[in-house]
DNA sequence: CAAACTTAACGTAAAAAATACGTTTAGGGA
DNA sequence: TCCCTAAACGTATTTTTTACGTTAAGTTTG
């Protein structure tokens, strides 16, 4: 129950992070640990705005209070707007109790934020309300119509991948090619060829090879790469696209 | 002044034309032609929406409205949500006036449209409000943040059209090859080699050529073309993409 | 310290796509 | 019939994409 909430538009944020192997969604626990009646539903982080607050400004708050970290890459890529979209159940019920206000339409907009996973930062509230990551191709039912803002976030993140560098706000700084393919294959569904692979993101000049390797592998380690943002930003002017 | 209106959200259209030679923004006076104080001020078509609608619902309902046109090819861009965007000079006032509510914050949800230019259809309220084209090039001075939206809007246009199917949106159904390109050049700001374009345009399966030849042009008429969407629909499952 | 294991790293030939560039042709208007 | 305008077309070169199998570098184990 925090002051000074806008009843009539949320934020949610679709956190993807990368394992190494396949795509996670964070998703939290509809109520906090010590609530009286936990039910262990879930849905997305996610939250009402303040009366004054900016929704990509609301997004950033809320993901820092789950995650700890600042600074996430975000993107606005959808609006849930149908006046029946929480209607289901007791969810609604919860809803205004949560928020004492007398809801009544509520639109959200929806951001998808690409954190490295890695870093396993526990805070207070990711404690709470038992923030974990779940595999893209298993998630359990969610509250209202946080199913359907998940897919729909998938799609564009799949399409946005392809024209736009953001493979690189899921791998750690220092990464190995090979990992970069998994992180492809996983997102799109598709195996590539390694050798093929190689090749082209060997030609971007904006992907720099360190004299580093690898380190704690039981076989060979890979060669780590650096993504290079200004090299990026000055080619993209000169129309330079992306991959894949 | 309309029963029932959301005093938190609005939409905001920002219609593309193209009249075969540049790319135009449909924009409306601020004020009904019958108003008493009519002020000259030109915006975008959009209004706060009504309680129970769906914000594409709304666009839908305000672009009929100026053009006549239904199905309208509709886009969500953005969103444009600073609470402070309201507030320069008079426009609040005009506003809250308008609408008979006591308005503090509105979030306005923006979205591109693609209009075939041609059909210059006349509504009671495109006439009121003096709706009219204006090259993308030289758009005056709007009211609230309007500008901003057209700007990004135009570049996510540009963007867009390089993976989606856009363009036909704005040609006639059946189109010239030329017209096409002069359709790319006029958007993305650069000329292209037509006989490099054209190879192109016909090795797409989705692009059918029509015995059929242009009318009325005071020279050889060019061979006339239709975009065949199943058959893109059925290539795109199959993971080809588009252009250009 | 050698053998076994695991993943990294690499190259070449063939096909497809992109680029650069000048000339001919069909129809309308005078 | 001539003139004008824009449409339509082809070829050689370079670049990119695709397909495909082997060797090399570390780690672990016995």
């Amino acid at each position: 129950m925090k002051a000074d909430l806008n009843p009539h538009i949320s934020v949610d944020c679709v956190v993807f992070g990368f394992d190494g192997n396949e795509l996670n969604v964070l998703l939290i626990n509809r109520d906090p640990a010590d609530a009286s009646h936990p039910t262990g539903k879930l849905k997305l982080p996610g939250d009402l705005i303040i009366r004054s607050e900016m929704l990509a400004a609301a997004a950033q708050r809320i993901l820092t209070e789950f995650t700890g970290l600042h600074d996430i890459y975000l993107k606005q890529f959808g609006i849930f707007d149908d006046p029946q979209r929480l209607d289901s159940s007791d969810d609604l019920e919860w809803l205004r109790n949560r928020s004492g206000l007398s809801i009544e339409r509520v639109v959200t907009v929806a951001y998808y934020s690409l954190v490295k996973i890695n870093h396993s930062i526990q805070t207070d509230l990711s404690i709470a309300y038992h923030a974990c990551w779940y595999p893209c191709a298993s998630i359990p039912a969610l509250i209202f119509d946080h199913n359907r803002i998940i897919e729909n976030g998938m799609e564009v993140l799949r399409r946005e991948l392809l024209t736009e560098p953001l493979c690189f706000e899921l791998l750690p700084d220092k990464f190995a090619i090979n990992q970069l393919q998994r992180l492809y294959e996983a997102i799109l569904g598709c195996s590539l060829d390694n050798r093929n692979f190689r090749k082209k993101i060997q030609r971007l000049p904006y992907i720099e090879p360190l004299n580093e390797r690898q380190k704690g592998v039981p076989h060979k380690p890979a060669r780590l790469h650096v993504f290079d943002n200004e090299k990026y930003l000055l080619l993209k002017k000169d129309h330079t696209i992306f991959i894949l």
